[in-house]
DNA sequence: TTAATAGTTGCACTATAGTGCAACAATGCA
DNA sequence: TGCATTGTTGCACTATAGTGCAACTATTAA
């Protein structure tokens, strides 16, 4: 795994589901982990959590400088980012205001 | 485990054992995992191997630019440093002349 | 050509990390 | 207040990565 979230942008769990297609619960214990490290913060707004990365630390500049220039070759990132775009496109007013869109990783599918 | 010769020199094995105070097989394992991943480059000299990390990838940069930056709160890292320093002096006209030091991790020791 | 030295690797084993289910907490809307 | 929604987590399980021994190759020096 790998966090794709590179744009800047703070993002809540929902949105990443539908960028990256997985389930929930993968991410958010993905994410945890993250958290736990020291890269990401997360704050909670009502039912959503906003995640964003640490900018303040010394060492992480040049990481995400590493992520930036990762190569794509098989245009898996390329597939996640569009789909991160697209989805952002439903948020209003800067904030994410709709689950998980995908119908086989919303909740209640069976 | 970590890949601690960031200071750009090559290194045989036997250096990076009385470094690193590892067992000559784990190390060599490491390093060939480096090696296919394309990270490293091996050069054979005789009974010894010249070991050194890649230079002319872009994303890689960044990568050493963030080892030199990490910080070392237990000084694991500085205490490793110190022998490889030391261990360095061992060399005659720049060439590995000797094997491992380390008597608890030399060859035949039992 | 034999012995010692520098390094590599197959195999069996152990430890750690990732997965999926289901139950859970917390929030907001009807 | 009750229920749907967003997100988290305990548990058992599976997959992957790391470890240690010992046998192996390749090279040099006697």
């Amino acid at each position: 795994m790998r966090l794709l979230a590179m744009t800047g942008e703070e993002t809540c769990l929902c949105e990443l589901v539908d960028s990256l297609l997985e389930p929930q619960y993968k991410l958010s214990r993905h994410l945890k982990i993250i958290r736990q490290a020291g890269l990401l913060t997360a704050e909670k707004e009502g039912r959503w959590v906003y995640h964003r990365l640490v900018q303040e630390v010394l060492f992480l500049e040049p990481l995400y400088q590493m992520l930036k220039t990762l190569p794509d070759n098989d245009g898996i990132f390329a597939a996640d980012l569009a789909r991160f775009r697209e989805r952002m496109c439903l948020r209003e007013d800067g904030r994410c205001r709709v689950g998980i869109q995908n119908p086989e990783l919303a909740e209640g599918s069976v």
